[in-house]
DNA sequence: CGGCCCGTTGAGAGGATTCAAGAGTCGTGG
DNA sequence: CCACGACTCTTGAATCCTCTCAACGGGCCG
């Protein structure tokens, strides 16, 4: 049990659909459950038998083969929904990346909960939406892009995704981010080794493209041609 | 306007969500559309206006870049849902791989229809978090896997998706299946090129793993071994 | 200070692509 | 029915890109 008045998620996840009593009735359901770093919340392969909502930190949505080989095929923030409702099967895991809180409900219970709440089936459907264009985004860069290509975009992505405070410092459009993970979460987003990423982020730096104060942070310095290598690769060099 | 107590499918499609009365209601939304193979129905980038149910024929979706690089990110047929609801954006096009019919059905419209019959969204619900899972499995193919293990993990995805009559010919699990499509399109599927996809059937023949009767159709000799190359690559020959 | 972890760099190998040519298939028309 | 052309698929050789393996560098903490 819980207390969503007071939750930091409550207007940005899929429970802000949810007038006060239904509240209180969602909030029978669920409980707040801490997850360390590093620590799974749910198994590739397992049934699926827990539903959350992100309350703080951050996860990987990963799938791998038997020989070790993994393939990262989500990330989840606070406000994002976890899980596989309506269905019996995890088709990934779930792991934190740093220490987090969940908000957990028992699957069967969220199904009948979400069947008799049209507004939060609509959100959730929004979200589902939203995550499949996500995906298949990353479709054509894991089928179709060369490495420079992958790099340039994934920075771009989380340039934009991280556009918040620290941004515009000087002049105007130089865009410094940390990246919440490390090269090995990188590369298994972008489906290439950690040496391959660790190279085309030097040549970027090596092409004053971005600059790399340390290896968390990233600064773009020209976005226009980093924009450019991630739609065609075409690295003009003087 | 059409007639949707006749459509072919009426049971399978989101519509088998409506009872009579809705079904008349839904029927003046729609209207039943020819796609020749080879036309668009829906363009990447385009605002999305339309959303459908394929009723006949067969579609691929997919994203490409300004070089002409293409990545076939999903394939649609008879009773599946095309468009994208709630979004202004199509991130995709849709193009028909052989002579089609859609049920057309204007996104605000349909959006609207939608939100006033939550059966109907919930299986829009179920039909958009089973196409994320195939879309994810994908991400796994795309980004980690090898050629050989992109090609059998194909074949055997194939086989079962086609899994019908035909099957079982003699002693037992000898499956044959034709091809919908030809070698460039399992290629754009696959994250590869044709040559590839080519060099990759042909070492599987000559290991008699499969048989290729013909360009299109595909018979799974050695199901197990095909596999076991689908899940680690490890070709064990003589 | 030294060990450990993570990231970088280098050299070499391997796999997929590219470019080019040849073989097979299919449909058309004589 | 066969011949022809167009198209698709296959095969080959060479190149290129990414991976693999290995060593090195640097920051962080005990």
């Amino acid at each position: 049990m819980n207390n969503c008045d007071q939750c930091v998620v409550r207007n940005k996840s899929i429970c802000a659909a949810l007038d006060p009593d239904e509240l209180v009735a969602i909030n029978r359901l669920s409980r707040k459950v801490s997850i360390k770093a590093g620590q799974a919340l749910i198994w590739e392969g397992d049934d699926s038998l827990i539903v959350a909502n992100v309350v703080e930190g951050a996860f990987k949505l990963t799938s791998s083969l038997e020989d070790g080989r993994e393939q990262i095929i989500g990330l989840l923030y606070p406000s994002d929904f976890v899980g596989r409702p309506f269905g019996d099967k995890n088709e990934y895991s779930v792991t934190a990346l740093a220490d987090s809180k969940v908000c957990v409900f028992s699957r069967s219970d969220f199904d009948q909960f979400v069947r008799e709440h049209p507004d939060l089936e609509h959100k959730l459907l929004r979200r589902t939406l939203i995550e499949l264009d996500r995906v298949r985004r990353s479709m054509l860069l894991l089928g179709r892009k060369t490495a420079a290509e992958r790099v340039a975009s994934f920075l771009l992505e989380m340039s934009e995704r991280l556009a918040d405070a620290s941004c515009s410092v000087v002049g105007g459009n130089l865009k410094l981010f940390a990246l919440p993970f490390g090269r090995q979460q990188v590369a298994d987003i972008l489906g290439l080794t950690i040496e391959t990423v660790s190279r085309q982020m030097t040549q970027l730096k090596k092409n004053d493209i971005i600059a790399l104060p340390d290896h968390r942070n990233v600064q773009i310095l020209d976005a226009d041609r980093l924009r450019n290598i991630a739609d065609a690769g075409a690295l003009s060099v003087h």
